[in-house]
DNA sequence: TCGGCTATGTTTAGACCTAAACCTACCGGA
DNA sequence: TCCGGTAGGTTTAGGTCTAAACATAGCCGA
């Protein structure tokens, strides 16, 4: 034990961990996913946080930006929602009921089939999400700002290829 | 709308459609941001899937992992293990009870004050995760196996350079 | 020795998510 | 026309997390 007990520990202290402790484990994976879900872990909170004091919570903001970015209707069926977004259709029944609840979507039967639910913006939504979207961009590009942009732009080609090889 | 609803949505074609719904917003950061979110989603999806077919849930396991890999004597106090975790000291008290109460760690007053609680592996804590952990690194080897290792040490060494920038 | 400040943990309230069960609408063949 | 199968959504049960309020223990200056 180091006297420093808050030092977070590197990914790299984590394999040279295992292979002392559990020779023969396969850790060349740890290098990658573990900075991988540490820097996911702090854009979460962060964006909760930031979210947090402009008076929305990510899920809704989620659901809102999508339907903004879908532009005019501004109308979604919960399957492209769901398809979109990358969390359970139940997930997504929750949202709308939420959002509804607040009054910044309506959910209103498609056009296409009786059984498909279509959600639209409210006038509300669109306030809320044109006012938010702004300042959470403006924010986040601070939080990319410690890398280079060549580096940016390498970074995101590797986790496009690594996200495409996954799904 | 394509008329498939299913297929999953760009990075960059989110980017693009900011660009049109609402000009001047900054939207560099979501090149990077995005892909970052979704792969961090998928692998957290499939860790957990993972371990519940070997009948673990992630927080449990990260809990013992971080004790594991201490070595002897396989005890650590609340402190150290949240500054390893990245998560919440409410949250390690939770996975704490939880996990005494299945029986995998003992809490016991540390040596060094009477105020610091010291976790350690149980026997069945021990069995638990040399079982698991085995298993789990090897599947995780097949996750970045989509990239080649020259990419996987580019993309590792990006990655930490952006967690060393946020924290 | 007293009072306050800091460090450690725990508890509670509220939010969100997944998996799985469930409910309807629709479709297509016999 | 029936009936099984499929698709689109919703509901429910259970689990985890954060933030914030609480509770204690130890420390330190006046």
């Amino acid at each position: 034990m180091t006297s420093d007990d808050r030092r977070m520990v590197s990914p790299r202290q984590i394999a040279d961990a295992w292979e002392r402790e559990l020779p023969g484990v396969p850790t060349s994976s740890i290098r990658v996913l573990t900075p991988l879900r540490r820097v996911a872990k702090r854009l979460t909170d962060d964006r909760r946080r930031t979210l947090d004091r402009l008076g929305v919570d990510p899920a809704t903001l989620d659901l809102l930006s999508t339907l903004r970015r879908a532009g005019e209707p501004w109308r979604l069926t919960t399957r492209e929602l769901a398809a979109q977004t990358l969390v359970t259709a139940g997930a997504i029944s929750q949202r709308v009921a939420r959002a509804e609840r607040d009054g910044l979507v309506a959910r209103t039967t498609s056009d296409a089939s009786r059984r498909a639910v279509a959600v639209t913006l409210t006038d509300a939504g669109h306030r809320l999400v044109e006012r938010v979207v702004g300042e959470l961009l403006t924010h986040e590009e601070t939080l990319v700002a410690g890398l280079e942009a060549a580096d940016r732009n390498a970074l995101a080609d590797l986790l496009d290829r690594l996200d495409e090889s996954l799904g």
